[in-house]
DNA sequence: TTCGTGACTAGGT
DNA sequence: AACCTAGCCACGA
């Protein structure tokens, strides 16, 4: 199997600290694969099988939350990280006044 | 090998 | 704002 790249993005991920996020974008340049982005979203997908790792602390670029996974939004509000949600509980964001928060 | 798919992005309609 | 398209990269049928 050999996931160097699986293993350096958990690595990444678990240095997130509390309160603040990261995307997807800038997980993958800090793993240098600057075009990984979805790579990063893969692996994230099965961080669980791997051990535990504060997943939930990742978005995407414009700060949306995974599809189909609403307990990502109370986690981070949890930590302090604002987040903004559309009228109908539509698309659910990070808050994004300064955002960018990253680490 | 080609094709479809996905926790992504950026740009256009 | 929502939806679509084109790049992107790894995987499995």
């Amino acid at each position: 199997m050999e996931d160097s790249f699986a293993y350096l993005v958990l690595a990444i991920v678990s240095e997130i600290p509390g309160g603040k996020v990261a995307t997807y974008q800038q997980i993958a340049r800090l793993a240098g694969r600057e075009r990984g982005a979805r790579l990063v979203g893969r692996v994230l997908s099965h961080a669980s099988l791997y051990g535990d790792y504060p997943c939930h602390r990742v978005v995407s670029s414009q700060g949306r939350t995974a599809p189909g996974w609403e307990e990502q939004r109370v986690l981070l509000e949890a930590e302090g990280v604002g987040v903004s949600q559309e009228r109908n509980g539509r698309s659910v964001a990070v808050s994004m006044e300064g955002m960018t928060l990253l680490f």
